[in-house]
DNA sequence: GTGTTATGGATTTTT
DNA sequence: TCCATAACAC
């Protein structure tokens, strides 16, 4: 199988001595030249005698040989809170201020828009407005558009290409199948889009796939479906997000010359996260970090003496550096005196330096390759592995707490926390036990009124879920509390209906051939063109090759369509005529608001009488709003392809709400973990999926849960929970058997909740709880323990009586506990109800009742008390 | 061409 | 249970 990077050389493949390097001695700066901020201290840098600059204060030696480390290939281990950012922000200010290399040859990538904006800032506060010039600083995905723009004619495109969303390329996917002859219900379009992801995540075009893959859908038609949907693309004048990597890459591969380029301009290479880059990423990053080949145009001193802050501290000019001035390419640059110790950073080896932690790889399952980083010392040779790990951030116990936990995993390259804060008032790590989800809302409810009667602020409190179902009951108990919280992560601003109704009628007169966008809009507001007329448009567009707009230019000129079709469509063709002409006379804004108000799509929510309505009206004022800060209705566009988020709402103090993996990189002082049961964390199809690698995975999201927290960690289990409607007893995860007892305690269970089902149905397990102190010995404990493996045939996906597999690890782990169970199998057979209608029954949560109807493995129940619900037969017993 | 009922599926998510 | 999407009737 072809892995799609066999022709890409490895890095010391080149051995070759490079060539000495002149070393001219520092001038001194003119007295009343010198600029304020970086350059001045890059100067004071400079001079052997000066002390070292002030933005290495405060470093501890670890970071400070991160920071120092500029040559060659460097890791840094960077564990959770033990100042990652802080490390690549000066790393990243050092070298501009040893005049090692310009802003613009620096490459910075960062996974989130957030993370990379965030490092902007900080450098910029570090090193003053040179870094403004940082053009290659972003994303993989913002910096494979910007590439993308430069080179797009080299893999057909045009560089007013637009980027498509998931939404976009499940539509046209959906087509393409239907093209195909196949049944759009057999093979969902949307899972072929996760397919062509897969792959472009993994560097592999169409030829490139593995021939069982190509096989598994569409009747075997896998290949010809992707090869279509890439040529259509083409024929769009698109990119979908994998594009924005693979086009580059490809181009890099195909045209030495433009690699060399690149090679040469990249001095330094910095990854953030370096744990989540998948195939592709560490493909085009490999492809940069190389040597340039042959003809190399001094790779030594490929600028001579364009030391950063010539430019600015001789002159005055190029404080920002624009994106094309690398050195070399502007005679004023590099004509300019020799003043830093410019080549210093040749050695036989890359500058790249990746930070990461392999303890928070949790993206295996969007195509991150965890092995990228625990293989980099062999993929660059002679690499420094730097471990960052005291912390700053938690507690001893809650150090201890995840430091133990995380031991458990396998295949690690091994870091161990320590903090040098000892306070004996840190509280251990709590561990409540609640009946059934209401109660644990509830029970955090009331921490968190607790700790607000006590002053805490709530911005400092965040609740951590494994999946975005829980979110809601905390929602509702809050709002009954009328307790201020913040979701983060769910439905973005763009990614609303109304948005990007309107960034469709954008797009189309940006780009007439955006035939997703023309179909998106065509109907909306209603205009009575529907899928008689749109078929007809996309046949005389596809025979002919033409955008669907131009399709329908055409069309009303002829007599095919109905009378009452053709008006109106005629009126649309009008429209966009003229909005296309606008383009460039009018202001971008203004334009937009003409747009939507002369194609009625305002009036179309204006008369909308549902409760929405109004605040969709909102929605697209403030998208025309946000249009202001761009200078033109393409730039935004740009923009919003590649940063879907919108900023919160940040003065209010609330309590923020979110998953776990959304939670990755912040910090709050009191972190809640509700939700920790077996079959939701872990997550019973990451067990069945991902096998021993996805419990590792989970297993990292619960440290990466457990590190958020600063001061206070509370963890929850219930024992009942609803999942998919279906009433379920559950036993408390795995995980919580993998803490250590010495930092963790069980909590009191208050009794003042009286909640329905507790005392009246049989003690809870937890009722009678003593603290962990005394050892996994309290009564609840061990009932909970009995329940674990008798449970284990009743689990979750688990029918009554059916096999179960057992996969363990057979040792004792840390804990010197056997961990039994280690992964359950779904059950895939259903084997008939040994109930029938009629029978009486018991459930732990619902008491007594009888079986009002039967599907299959589910029962309908008449409770005695709680009135009808829906069961697993597995939970009832008869009486 | 549009409004209403059935069906099925229901981690995690960035760009 | 609950949501989105899809087939169905008007």
């Amino acid at each position: 199988m072809m892995n799609g990077f066999d022709d890409i050389p490895f890095f010391d493949e080149e051995p070759t001595a490079r060539p000495a390097k002149p070393d001219p001695a520092p001038e001194r700066p003119q007295a009343g030249a010198i600029p304020s901020g970086l350059a001045a201290r890059a100067m004071a840098a400079r001079q052997a005698s000066a002390p070292r600059p002030t933005y290495l204060d405060g470093l501890n030696p670890e970071q400070l040989r991160a920071v120092e480390t500029l040559d060659g290939p460097v890791l840094v281990l960077a564990g959770a809170g033990t100042g990652k950012t802080r490390v690549l922000t000066t790393r990243i200010a050092h070298i501009l201020a040893t005049g090692r290399a310009f802003p613009s040859q620096i490459l910075a990538v960062t996974f989130t828009n957030k993370a990379a904006r965030e490092m902007r800032e900080r450098i910029t506060h570090l090193a003053g407005e040179a870094v403004e010039g940082m053009p290659w600083l972003g994303t993989f995905h913002s910096i494979g558009v910007k590439f993308l723009r430069r080179h797009a004619e080299l893999v057909s495109l045009r560089s007013d290409f637009s980027i498509l969303d998931t939404d976009d390329v499940i539509r046209l996917l959906k087509q393409l199948i239907q093209a195909e002859g196949l049944d759009d219900k057999r093979w969902p379009a949307r899972q072929f889009a996760q397919m062509i992801d897969g792959w472009k995540n993994k560097g592999l075009d169409p030829n490139q796939i593995p021939e069982g893959d190509a096989r598994a859908f569409g009747n075997g038609k896998g290949r010809e479906l992707y090869t279509a949907y890439q040529n259509r693309l083409i024929g769009l004048n698109a990119c979908d997000f994998g594009d924005l990597l693979q086009h580059p890459i490809r181009i890099l591969k195909n045209n030495p010359d433009i690699l060399a380029d690149y090679q040469n301009r990249f001095r330094y290479i910095l990854v953030d996260e370096y744990q989540d880059t998948n195939t592709a990423q560490y493909m085009w990053l490999r492809l940069l970090a190389q040597r340039p080949k042959g003809k190399n145009p001094s790779p030594t001193h490929p600028h001579k003496g364009a030391g950063l802050d010539a430019p600015s501290t001789a002159t005055g000019r190029n404080t920002r550096l624009a994106d094309d001035d690398f050195p070399g390419s502007d005679p004023q640059v590099s004509s300019l005196p020799l003043v830093g110790r410019v080549g210093e950073g040749s050695s036989s080896h890359v500058n790249i330096c990746c930070v990461g932690d392999d303890d928070q790889a949790i993206y295996g399952w969007r195509g991150a390759d965890i092995d990228n980083i625990l293989r980099f010392e062999k993929d660059f040779p002679g690499a420094t592995v730097i471990r960052l790990e005291c912390n700053y951030r938690s507690t001893a116990h809650i150090l201890g707490a995840s430091g133990h936990l995380i031991a458990h995993n396998e295949g690690r390259l091994g870091k161990t926390l320590f903090t040098e804060r000892a306070d004996p008032d840190d509280e251990k790590v709590q561990v409540h036990a609640s009946w059934d989800s209401e109660e644990e809302a509830r029970g955090i409810g009331e921490e968190i009124e607790q700790l607000q009667r006590q002053k805490h602020p709530l911005n400092n409190m965040a609740i951590l879920v494994r999946a975005s179902f829980q979110m809601r009951e905390f929602e509702d108990r809050f709002v009954t509390l009328g307790l201020n919280y913040r979701v983060i992560g769910g439905p973005r601003f763009y990614e609303r209906q109304e948005i990007r109704d309107a960034m469709a009628y954008f797009r189309l007169v940006c780009q007439p051939a955006d035939d997703l966008a023309f179909e998106r809009i065509i109907n909306t507001p209603k205009r009575g063109l529907g899928d008689t007329t749109v078929r007809h448009l996309h046949d005389y567009a596809r025979a002919r090759d033409i955008p669907m707009l131009a399709a329908a230019g055409d069309m009303v000129e002829t007599e095919e369509l109905k009378p009452k079709a053709r008006k109106s469509l005629y009126d649309v063709v009008v429209n966009f005529k003229r909005w296309s002409q606008l383009l460039e006379s009018t202001p971008h804004t203004e334009l937009a608001e003409q747009i939507l108000e002369e194609s009625g799509y305002t009036d179309m929510w204006k008369a909308d009488k549902s409760a929405e309505a109004p605040g969709r009206l909102d929605n697209l004022k403030e998208l025309i709003r946000s249009m202001e800060q761009f200078e033109s209705m393409r730039g935004f566009l740009e923009h919003v392809s590649l940063v879907m988020d919108a900023e919160q709402n940040e003065n209010m103090d609330a309590v923020s709400i979110m998953t776990l993996h959304s939670a990755k990189g912040l910090e709050f002082d009191t972190v809640f973990l509700p939700g920790w049961e077996e079959g939701l964390f872990p997550h019973q199809r990451a067990l069945d999926e991902g096998g021993r690698n996805g419990l590792e995975e989970e297993r990292r999201l619960a440290y990466v849960g457990l590190t958020r927290a600063k001061k206070r960690l509370h963890i929850w289990f219930v024992s009942n929970r609803r999942i998919h409607g279906l009433w379920q007893s559950t036993i408390p995860s795995r995980f919580l058997d993998e803490l250590p007892e010495d930092h963790v305690e069980v909590a009191e269970v208050e009794q003042s909740y009286g909640g329905y089902g507790r005392n009246q149905y049989g003690q809870s397990r937890f009722d009678k709880q003593e603290p962990f102190s005394s050892g996994y010995s309290s009564p609840g404990w061990q009932r909970a323990q009995a329940n674990k493996t008798d449970a284990t045939r009743n689990n979750w996906g688990n029918r009554s009586g059916h096999q179960v597999e057992r996969i363990g690890y057979g040792e004792a782990g840390p804990t010197g506990r056997v961990i039994q169970g280690e992964l359950v199998a779904k059950s895939k057979v259903d084997t008939p109800s040994a109930f029938s209608v009629g029978d009486r029954v018991f459930h732990i949560k619902f008491g007594n009742g009888n079986i009002a109807g039967i599907e299959g493995n589910k029962l309908t129940i008449d409770f005695d008390r709680a009135g009808q619900k829906r069961v697993l037969d597995g939970f009832v017993e008869k009486v």
